[in-house]
DNA sequence: TCTGGGGTCCTAGGACCC
DNA sequence: TCTGGGGTCCTAGGACCC
């Protein structure tokens, strides 16, 4: 029986990464016989979701939709029907919970789920992942794919190749073989500007990547995405499935094209913005502290402005009122160059506020240190230590090891 | 009709308290 | 035997994801 200092390795682990296919449009599809089979695209002013029939023909999601059109002009075009797609996502939700209680969602149409422990009741891990298929065919009525692997990554950018409506395991003994010759983009967390820092110094596969020392890679793209990117292009990814915390913070913004509003107009569009924010703090009975004003120009150059209110608040007015001073001291660093979106972000939210540890090495053995933040690690993943220090001082957002003795 | 709406995490630096 | 500001909160911006 394995101890708390031990973990069952790897290699024993085996994680499915669930993903509804072209979520929104499939819905639109099912719903609406009339679309079945034909492109489909959901959004108008910009693509939010193209059915595969669309995307064959070059569509894509945040698509312009004129573009969109040019590209396939006898697509369908829907608008969105956002509570058709959280019916949805929660009758999938229900197939996943009565396969396993360790489902993680990650977003309204993604999941991952542990499996590890259902091979005696439930058979291997690909007949679970292909009996939850049919499941959520015959009783959502929308096509998933999903990927089997030993970790949270791999299993994702399984999903990923086995899409459009498809099964992918990554075979045990099998990943790095897998994983290397893929694209860096294929790395949850490698974006257009890492991608574009790592081709600068000759690094395009996952294998490259891998063979670039960790520090060398830290130096390139900062302490904690190079650590990040470095174990995971070994598959190094303790995480552990685990049901989500509370969000953290609750925005909303709105895009005005090139109509250039003036100061009037940003004015009234922040009321609006000040209204549906607060209306979902309160639905959701939490308060905020802090309070973004975030826009963009029209160049695309996206800013922020924030302040801190001196107790949590729901209040429309009050949020309102912090939103108005920080639209006041940044327009004039808002008006030269044009409004293009304008957005009202409140967090610091009751409720998740991060629990901070500090830990007192001075004058100790520090080797103590590495052994501590390495089971701090274990227990809530790489991401729980948003801070350290060589002094031993960390951040984790829950309470993760024994009040130190008083007075000391 | 160039570019939606919602989030998360990380980095860096300054102010202030002790 | 010598040396060292540390801790916390706030703000701005970048990158990335769905």
């Amino acid at each position: 029986m394995p101890g708390p200092a031990e973990h069952p390795a790897e290699r024993d682990r085996r994680l499915l990464h669930a993903d509804l296919d072209a979520f929104y449009a499939s819905v639109e599809q099912r719903d609406d016989p009339a679309l079945a089979g034909r492109p489909t695209i959901v959004g108008q002013g910009v693509v939010l979701a193209a059915s595969y029939e669309a995307r064959g023909r070059g569509v894509r999601t945040a698509m312009n939709g004129r573009e969109a059109l040019r590209l396939c002009p006898d697509a369908v075009v829907v608008p969105p029907r956002m509570k058709a797609y959280s019916e949805a996502s929660a009758a999938v939700f229900e197939v996943f919970f009565d396969t396993t209680p360790e489902v993680e969602a990650l977003s309204i149409d993604e999941a991952f789920l542990d499996v590890s422990g259902l091979y005696r009741s439930h058979g291997a891990p690909v007949q679970v992942a292909e009996r939850l298929r049919e499941r959520v065919r015959r009783e959502v009525g929308l096509p998933l794919s999903i990927g089997v692997a030993s970790t949270k990554f791999l299993a994702k950018v399984a999903s990923a190749r086995a899409k459009p409506n498809g099964l992918l395991q990554v075979p045990v003994g099998g990943e790095l073989e897998f994983l290397w010759p893929l694209g860096v983009r294929a790395i949850w967390g490698v974006g257009p500007a890492t991608e574009r820092r790592l081709a600068e110094r000759g690094v395009h596969t996952v294998g490259e990547l891998a063979a670039v020392p960790q520090r060398t890679l830290q130096s390139w793209i900062g302490r904690a995405a190079g650590a990040q990117l470095h174990a995971l292009s070994h598959n190094r990814d303790p995480r552990p499935v685990t049901r989500r915390g509370r969000r953290k913070s609750i925005g909303a913004q709105q895009a005005l094209g090139r109509s250039r509003p003036g100061r009037d107009e940003a004015e009234v569009l922040l009321t609006g913005l000040a209204e549906r924010v607060t209306r979902r703090l309160r639905d959701g009975n939490r308060t905020a502290r802090t309070v973004e004003l975030r826009w963009r120009d029209l160049d695309m150059a996206t800013h922020t402005s924030s302040t801190t209110l001196a107790h949590p608040s729901d209040d429309t007015g009050e949020i309102l009122a912090a939103g108005r001073r920080l639209l006041a001291g940044a327009w004039p660093r808002i008006e030269p160059n044009g409004l293009g979106l304008i957005g009202l972000t409140v967090a610091n939210l009751s409720g998740s506020e991060a629990v901070q540890m500090g830990l007192d090495f001075s004058g100790r053995d520090t080797s103590a240190l590495d052994s501590t933040l390495d089971a701090v690690t274990e227990r809530f993943g790489s991401g729980a230590i948003t801070r350290g220090s060589l002094l031993g001082r960390e951040v984790a957002e829950t309470p993760v090891l024994p009040d130190p003795p008083e007075d000391t």
